[in-house]
DNA sequence: GATACTGTTAACTTTGTGGTTAACGATCCG
DNA sequence: CGGATCGTTAACCACAAAGTTAACAGTATC
């Protein structure tokens, strides 16, 4: 049960899959070739990334064709920038303290 | 071991300190109280933060005074800017490419 | 000195995650 | 049809993460 973004995408292995498909969809075996991992980890990989709604598939023939789902990506990238935010925010605040702290 | 941002705040009750902590620094009890479990769990919770080097620790007598680490904090920032612009990108690119297909 | 308070460590349990091998289903191709 | 290919599911293992209770160390307070 994983549908927390900064879960799904705390794996680098799914990092790189998403990577891959920025280039445009493809194939498992082309999408994940490489990773040193065997097969059936690749398929759990993809199974957190479509439970996500972040990678979407569609069986042709006896390959399954990946792509990424913008929808989500963007979701994905909104909830990125609203964590940057309160970092940012965060570190002012911080910034601001050892401002005061500092003629010491 | 975790040395990785996106693990180290990949649980909603560190997130949760560090927020309390961004209003200045406090002692354990009063940075953690109200997330609803056990103290162990979240002196445990508190070592990861440490290790990251994102909170630091003061024992003042009985009490200890936690604060935000701000070189931590900015580089936690900036690896958060990069994943952004990564994200802002792979967006950009899918977008491309929807736009090349939608006239079908 | 006894007691209360702040917080940690130790030991344990449960659950989740990431990996493996083995077997299978489905499709393509000779 | 028979074999190769693509990818999955099933069953299992190892380890890390998050929680618990119980006990402790150190400090403040009466």
């Amino acid at each position: 049960m994983v549908n927390d973004p900064f879960k799904a995408l705390s794996h680098p292995i799914r990092r790189g899959i998403v990577e891959r498909l920025a280039a445009g969809p493809a194939t498992v075996g082309d999408a994940t070739g490489g990773f040193g991992v065997s097969k059936p980890a690749i398929s759990k990989h993809l199974k957190v990334l479509e439970e996500t709604g972040v990678v979407t598939r569609a069986v042709e023939g006896r390959t399954h064709r990946l792509s990424l789902e913008p929808d989500a990506l963007s979701e994905a990238a909104d909830w990125m920038d609203r964590q940057r935010a309160l970092w940012g925010r965060l570190f002012d605040v911080v910034d601001e303290y050892l401002k005061e702290e500092a003629p010491q």
